[in-house]
DNA sequence: TATGAATGAGGCTTCATTCAT
DNA sequence: TATGAATGAAGCCTCATTCAT
C-alpha cells in the first residue's frame, strides 16, 4: 500500500478513504483493468465486417493486446485464479465473453462454423492458442511476422470451420 | 515457512537443514513436481502406437492430468512466470517439450501433419487448447464426456493435419 | 531491536521509520555518542591557558570522562574495532585527535615538549595511560584522590617534557 | 558452536560432553588463551638480567605480542570487560600481574624507580602505552622501526625513573 | 564417548492498517 | 478530506541446546 500511495502521490491513509482494504483496492483495480482490457480486445470491431474478417480482427487484437499488455493480462489471470475472486467476478467474465460467443453463433448460422461444436469449446480452442503464442513470444523470444500470424489464424480457422 | 513446518509436523529450523532458503525449497519443490507431472504426461505412451493414437493419448493424458492435478499445474505455471525461475528451469522446460516435438516431427515425416507450420506453433496450438479446456472445467463446471473429448481432439487434429 | 523499542516505549516498526537497519541505528548512535563524548573531552579548555595547565585540564577531563561515562567509552571502543566501522568513522576519529595534536605541537614550539618524538607517539603515550587508569578504577576499585591524579599527570609529563 | 565443532572436526554434540555451555567453553578458552599469552609475555626473561634490560625485554615482548597476536589480545580484553567474567578471572588477572609488579618493586629497591608512585600506577602507565602503540600499528598502519621502539621505551622509562 | 538431526526461542525486518492532527 | 507517524502481527532465518542412536 505504501508503494501505491507513493506512486499516486498521496498519503497512505488517503487510500483508506476510498478503499476499505487492500483486497478491496485490488478488487476494484481488477474490475477496472478487466474492462479496459476487454475494450481493447474488441477495438475496431464492427458487426458489419464479413464474418471471417471480424473474427480475424478480434483474434489479432487479442494476440497483440496480450503481447503489448502482458503484465495486465498476466495479473488478470493470476487474480482470476486466486482466492480473491468472487461470484461477481465470474459473472462479469461470463458477460464479457458474450460478444465473441455472439460472433461464433453468427458464424454457425451463416453455415461457416461447425454447428456440432458448442460455442464454449470453439471459444476456448481459439483463446488457448493465442494465449500460448503470446506467452511464448513474451517469455522466450518466439518471433512473429505477418506470415506466421496468418498461419496461426488459419490453424484456428481450420479448427472450427464447417 | 512456518506453515510448511506445521504441515510437515516438524520445527521451522528443521526445514533449514534440508533447504538453504525459502527460494531453495520452492525451487526443489518445483523441480520435483515438474518431473512427476511430466511423467504423468507421457504415461502409457509407446512410440510404437500409430501416430494419431499416440498423439491422442498424450493429448488426453495432459487434459486429464491438468484436471486431476489442477493445483500442481497452476503452481507450476505461476512459478514459471515468477521472478524465481532461472535459466536452469527454462532449459528443463525446453527439454521436456522434446517428446512432443518429436512426435510432431514424426507426423510431418509421415505426411500426416502440415509441414508448412513450425513445430513450436503446432505444439502451442494443442497445448493452449487443453489448458483452457481443463481450466474451464475446473473453474466453471464445464462438463466433459467421451464425446466432447473426442470432438476437442478432432478440433486440434484439424488444426494441424496435412 | 526489540529491546531498544521496549526501552524507548515504542513499537519495533517505529524504529525503522528513523533507521534503515540495525547497523544504521548503531552507526548513528555511535556518531552521536562520539560527538557528545568528544565535547565533554574538551570542556572548559581555552587556548589561552598556559600550556601545562591546558594539557592537564584535557588530561583530567579525559580521565574523569572515561570514569563517569565508562559504558559510553567502552561501547565506542568496541564499535571502533568492530566490522561495523567504515572509512567515514576513521576519518572522524582522525579529525577529533586534532585539538590534542595541536596542543602537543604548540608545546613543541614553546620548547616545552621533546621535539624528537612524533606527535602521534606522544598522544598515544598519554592516552594509553589514562585509559588504563580509568579502566582499572572502574573495574577493580582502584581509588583516586587529588594526589594520585597529580602524580599520574606528572608521570605523563615526564614522559614528554623537553 | 556449529562452527567450533566444524573447525575441530567433531560433532556439535561432542562439545557438550566437555563443556556445559557456550559460556563454559568461552570461559575455559579464555583461561587457556590467557595463560598462553602471558607466557609469551614473559618469554626470554631472566631475573638475572640487569633491571633496565629486563624491563625493556618485557616491554618489547608485550608490544610484539600484542601486534603479532592482535586478535587474541583483543578477544581477551573484550571478554574481560564483558558480563561473562567472574571473580575467578579477576583473581587470575591479579596473579598474572605479579611478575611485573615484582620487577617494578625490585626497581624501587635498587633506587632506579621512583618510590613515591604505587606499583599499580607504574604498571598501568607502561601497559597503556604499548597497548595504544600496538593498536595504532595494527589498525592504522603506524609504522615501527628500531628507533621508534627505543624512543617509546625511553618515554616509558622517563615516566618512572627515580 | 561420539554423533548430528531436530528443536524452537529469539533476532531482524516488512507492511497492512489506524488515528490524532 | 488528507496526512503520515505509529503500530505490531507475521515472515524469514539463525543458532545454542538436546536426545535417540
Amino acid at each position: 500500500m505504501g508503494k501505491v500511495a507513493k506512486q499516486a502521490n498521496i498519503a497512505v491513509g488517503t487510500i483508506y478513504l476510498y478503499f476499505k482494504h487492500k483486497e478491496d483496492l485490488l478488487n476494484q483495480f481488477y474490475l477496472k483493468l478487466y474492462q479496459v482490457n476487454v475494450d481493447r480486445f474488441l477495438e475496431h470491431y464492427s458487426p458489419n465486417d464479413s464474418f471471417r474478417e471480424g473474427l480475424k480482427l478480434i483474434w489479432v487484437n487479442y494476440l497483440k493486446h496480450r503481447i503489448n499488455h502482458y503484465k495486465d493480462s498476466h495479473f488478470l489471470e493470476q487474480y482470476y485464479k486466486s482466492p480473491y475472486v468472487n461470484d461477481n467476478h465470474k459473472r462479469l467474465a461470463e458477460q464479457v465473453k458474450k460478444p465473441l460467443h455472439d460472433i461464433i453463433q453468427k458464424g454457425k448460422e451463416l453455415g461457416l462454423v461447425r454447428s456440432d461444436l458448442d460455442n464454449e469449446m470453439i471459444f476456448l480452442g481459439m483463446l488457448g492458442f493465442f494465449r500460448e503464442l503470446a506467452d511464448e513470444y513474451v517469455g522466450n523470444c518466439y518471433i512473429f511476422n505477418e506470415d506466421r500470424i496468418n498461419k496461426a489464424f488459419e490453424m484456428s480457422w481450420n479448427m472450427i470451420k464447417a
